[in-house]
DNA sequence: CGCGTTTGACCGGCGC
DNA sequence: GCGCCGGTCAAACGCG
């Protein structure tokens, strides 16, 4: 993901300053021309040069806000690299484990086994690794964090697939109960998920998905970007999504590109917790709020001029 | 009546 | 061997 340089293009708030300045300059020309100049033209070009004012300082905010979350991406973008290092290393540690282990199964099996001799012990366990790290990347395990309502008791995640439950249970660790999932197209698509409230936060729900569906996403081409009036924190970080007073006002802030709305629903662990945390830092910031309105709204009003 | 959900029973793995 | 716990099954139930 190369945020930090999508930005310069895809963030771009950027008021037309000049064709305001046009507008003025018509409006003065006529006003010179017009004999009759009153009070009420004074008051309106007064008003504009506020509002001409106003638009610089939006514009000034929203250079800076475009500097800051440019510094975060990248923060972010180092981060992930990082990430992946580190999780390379624990997959090459875990493959290790679980060949060794395996390794001691085939041992003790063999021990009951007549005739074997280690030889063939060690061509076995091999190909029993290999057949292992297969085992690893078809069984993948992702985990989604998606924001609920906290009175919204169904275990819903709405993921675009079509999930049949199996059952429920209440878990140890979590006084909140976990539902099971399957994927509706069982027994073809072996596909599984749980859903459980997170225990320190009543309003997250955690999504874990077990398998890779080997079908298309059935509701994917219908599906909206916004289908949720909150904040959908478990969208990949590439898209922003904002939904204002019903309007559905969608602002794609990194990729251009509109095809590319609909987002890769899953996102590893880790990446959904930074996710969790950078709109969370963003939505509770009166600061960051108050611009991105400001500027929304001079960008509306900038469109309706043109 | 068909389909999806609920819920208690059951099963297997794991630690003591 | 026993108990605990997470995961799954399947009969009962509700809804359209």
């Amino acid at each position: 993901m190369e945020s930090a340089d999508m930005l310069g293009t895809c963030l771009d708030f950027d008021l037309n300053i000049n064709l305001i300045h046009q507008n003025d300059e018509t409006s003065e020309i006529e006003l010179e021309e017009d004999h009759f100049v009153d009070e009420e033209a004074k008051v309106s070009v007064k008003k504009q040069k506020v509002l001409i004012e106003e638009l610089n300082r939006v514009s000034d905010e929203n250079k800076k806000l475009a500097e800051m979350l440019t510094m975060m991406c990248k923060k972010y973008d180092a981060l992930q690299t990082l990430l992946m290092d580190l999780k390379s290393k624990s997959a090459e540690k875990e493959v290790d484990v679980m060949s060794v282990r395996k390794r001691k199964f085939d041992f003790d099996d063999n021990k009951n086994v007549a005739g074997l001799d280690q030889n063939n012990y060690s061509s076995s366990s091999a190909e029993d690794s290999c057949k292992m790290q297969k085992q690893i990347i078809e069984k993948k395990v992702s985990t989604v964090f998606v924001k609920a309502d906290k009175s919204d008791s169904t275990l819903i995640v709405r993921d675009g697939y079509q999930w049949r439950k199996y059952g429920q249970k209440v878990t140890k660790d979590n006084p909140s109960p976990r539902a099971y999932f399957k994927c509706s197209f069982a027994p073809s698509c072996q596909v599984k998920k749980k859903v459980q409230r997170s225990a320190e936060d009543q309003s997250v729900l955690i999504a874990t998905y077990e398998g890779k569906h080997n079908h298309l996403n059935p509701s994917a081409s219908k599906m909206s970007l916004v289908t949720s009036p909150l904040l959908k924190t478990s969208l990949s970080p590439s898209s922003i999504c904002a939904n204002l007073s019903g309007s559905n006002l969608t602002l794609n802030m990194i990729e251009n590109d509109s095809t590319k709305h609909v987002q890769e629903f899953r996102a590893p662990p880790m990446q959904s917790v930074l996710i969790e945390r950078m709109a969370s830092s963003l939505t509770s910031d009166p600061g960051f709020s108050a611009a991105l309105a400001a500027a929304i709204s001079g960008r509306i009003l900038d469109q309706t001029r043109v």
